[in-house]
DNA sequence: CTCCGTTTTGAGACATGTTGCAACAAGCGG
DNA sequence: CCGCTTGTTGCAACATGTCTCAAAACGGAG
């Protein structure tokens, strides 16, 4: 008998979240959580739409970017801006982390917070500014991208 | 007689600039520079057309849009994203800088590149990656929302 | 001044989100 | 199991950009 431990199916815990919060458990959400945990790293809205939309054709995109902003909230996706300024949800983040975006090929990386520490106790300490490191996409050009910049 | 001195006037720099690259001279690219020879500080790229269509009611938004573009090759803007991924057009910025953004109050301010030179140096060093830091907006809170969020 | 090649423009379709509002339904209490 | 209350959904309109393509026009050559 398969049964699913509650405090490990993230989708259960998401649901309890949920509750804990007075807040409902529908159809639409357990669908997009679904196609949550099947994705991993960096996914656009559109993507997501997508995705939702082949398990249930009727998936609207208010209902995701709606549920993607309560998902948030509880802190089980975050979600920045590309270079291009469009959003890139990445879901379970395994610890906090900014990233940095190449302009030119488009790859992207993940920047540690302990990288980024130096800014942000900069910040905090000059400025009481508290960095939200989820959400910031440092864009520039990779040292790939750089040497073939310098070529030309 | 108050003759414009093509050295220091702004528009007449842009449009050598654009000659000098053989791109042309035209009435709307002319329009929006008088635009933003008014503009300061920050603006959206809505804020433009609206001023725009003040000025000309015909300007419609693709050719606003691809002239910030050029204008931007020109180094005459600079561009980035707001919190919400909205673009924000910097004009003839005096020094290249990022941006801080509070998430609550919307407030912003410029952080001059000495002060993000210590994270700027190290993804130079350790990555080999060039920031650009005219695009970079960092998103928290500052000091007087986080004091009423810790009220709260 | 006219012609011509090339760059720009404008129109409209499309992409990605956001928002207001009326209808719906989750989940609680009887 | 039935109704209520209140959180959610879906629709449709809007907001902000981007892209394609034919038509217009800049600006140099003759």
């Amino acid at each position: 008998m398969k049964r699913k431990s509650a405090a490990v199916d993230p989708v259960a815990r998401a649901r309890d979240a949920l509750r804990a919060r007075g807040m409902r458990w529908t159809p639409q959400r357990r669908a997009l959580l679904e196609v949550l945990v099947e994705a991993s790293g960096h996914v656009t809205g559109a993507e997501l739409i997508e995705r939702a939309r082949q398990r249930d054709p009727e998936t609207t995109p208010s209902t995701v970017y709606r549920t993607l902003d309560v998902l948030e909230d509880l802190g089980l996706v975050s979600h920045s801006h590309g270079h291009d300024g469009r959003e890139e949800f990445h879901v379970w983040p395994a610890s906090e982390h900014a990233h940095l975006a190449c302009e030119a090929c488009r790859a992207t990386w993940e920047i540690e917070a302990t990288e980024a520490l130096a800014m942000t106790e900069a910040l905090a300490r000059t400025r009481g500014f508290a960095v939200n490191l989820s959400h910031l996409t440092v864009s520039g050009l990779c040292a790939d991208c750089r040497r073939s910049a310098d070529a030309v």
